[in-house]
DNA sequence: TAGGCCATCTGGTCCT
DNA sequence: AGGACCAGATGGCCTA
């Protein structure tokens, strides 16, 4: 994505000189801010990756542009909340474990919603369950 | 062109 | 001492 990444930045800090006595200081110096750089840029695409994984278990809302980081995590705490309270419905424990596996995804333009079976007496009754994306103001 | 999003660099802090 | 983590700064890319 950077035009200059690797090649421009590597090559050490300009602007914020090391503090350095002598030229092999400053070489050590130069050396080391590069290992660092190095190791943050590895640390940053390990966290891009579990970005990744997560917008793949989270719904899309039917949009073709992926979500950003930020609503990435708000999705999936959305996501979670609607789960648990199919997990914690009361009339769940009268129904087969199977039932309740079946969830289906109906994507809306501003909410998701999830379908699933519950029984009343003998026959089972589809339920939906709305959420919508709630991005959180600081 | 402005604003949003992102990658990268950097210095500080904490931990082993 | 060195690595991990974090937040601020900077600049590039993309879209409305």
């Amino acid at each position: 994505m950077k035009s200059c990444q690797n090649s421009c930045s590597d090559s050490g800090s300009e602007s914020s000189e090391p503090d350095s006595k002598t030229p092999e200081k400053y070489e050590v110096a130069t050396r080391r801010r590069m290992a660092a750089n190095a190791r943050e840029r590895k640390r940053m695409q390990g966290l891009n990756t579990a970005f990744d994984r997560l917008r793949k278990v989270v719904p899309q809302w039917g949009r073709d542009k992926k979500l950003s980081k930020y609503e990435t995590l708000q999705m999936a705490l959305s996501y979670i909340m609607a789960l648990n309270r199919i997990l914690t419905d009361p009339r769940r424990h009268a129904a087969p474990h199977r039932q309740w596996l079946d969830l289906q995804f109906e994507v809306q333009p501003d909410s998701c919603l999830l379908r699933y079976d519950h029984p009343t007496g003998q026959d089972f009754v589809q339920s939906t369950l709305s959420y919508h994306f709630d991005p959180v103001h600081s």
